[in-house]
DNA sequence: CCCGATTTATAGCAATGGCTATAAACAGTC
DNA sequence: GACTGTTTATAGCCATTGCTATAAATCGGG
């Protein structure tokens, strides 16, 4: 919860007597109503750093049988340290759990947190697949929008994909 | 261009004499292609703002026939010197004009960046609407979504909402 | 023309997420 | 058991995007 009051002035749109002309808004704007939205994918950013992280640990580990820095660096496409501040979050918000020069691993929120991931993120990418666009752009695209789907739109995804017959999410 | 070599003991998943098990890494995971996807995400955080920022002076300007800090705060949901301090980087970037006191207008560069912003949001809006979203969740998640679609993808959108015969977007 | 209210500007703080450079710990080899 | 090469840890540094608090400017009425 970082900000709070800031609908102080907030709204009335076409402020009394000001030089806009013919009363302006005619009705699609409402300020706090498109402010929601904004809110929204703010807060989608500030967490969707920690869910790529838990989602790409639990992946290693599943595969390759533990999650080093190096390789989740490479992963991610950025420096050690970054990963290893990253990590010191993680582990402050009880998602993640680092033993020095072991390896890390997921708490039981963790992996709660990157089962989740990994489930909507499969359902965009196979969703966007049955919409028809190639193999490689859903990959890249499912992996910014995973975090701004609603639960809503996520089932929509689902029931689409399962419509579209090619049973890619199946399972 | 912020990072570049980040790639440098990079990849070979399975380090050669390590506790890795049985050779690890089957195929699904290639450390570099997976980066690109992070990578595009990382950059589309970067200047979603701006965009939003943009579509939404370009919004006010139209409807109420000024953009005002105000205003453009109690629709972001954020504190007015917020607004300031982001309006003066986009002024840096030349994407709008601001006279001190008076209102912030848009550049040529910012009116084509407003416009291609706002085709974005409101083919991605309709397409959540035809998908059989609420228009209330269409609304909300398009303000995440649209910042992440490729124009692949977004055709794709197009294309269905289309189909989809409503004629939503058709306009 | 001055007064109060609104709006904008500015200063300073904090958290986040990147980076480089370097030191410390560890693993495997000889 | 010491050497070499990875890997992790740590210490700066910087930019971004929020915030509050406060000062300056502008606007609308009297």
């Amino acid at each position: 919860m970082t900000q709070r009051s800031t609908t102080r002035s907030t709204t009335r749109s076409a402020t009394p007597g000001r030089r806009a002309g013919p009363e302006a808004a005619p009705t699609p704007l409402r300020p706090e109503t498109r402010a929601e939205g904004f809110r929204q994918a703010r807060h989608a950013r500030r967490i969707e750093l920690s869910e790529d992280y838990v989602e790409l640990i639990g992946d290693l580990i599943r595969t390759v049988g533990e999650a080093r820095q190096v390789d989740i660096a490479a992963r991610l496409g950025v420096a050690q340290p970054t990963v290893a501040k990253m990590l010191k979050r993680l582990a402050d918000e009880g998602l993640v759990l680092q033993r020095p020069y072991r390896g890390v691993f997921l708490t039981a929120a963790g992996e709660v947190l990157a089962e989740r991931s990994r489930q909507r993120h499969r359902v965009v990418e196979a969703f966007l697949c049955a919409l028809g666009v190639s193999a490689e752009t859903a990959r890249r695209d499912s992996e910014g929008i995973e975090h701004h789907v609603s639960d809503e739109t996520l089932d929509a995804m689902r029931r689409f994909t399962a419509r579209a017959g090619k049973a890619s999410d199946g399972r």
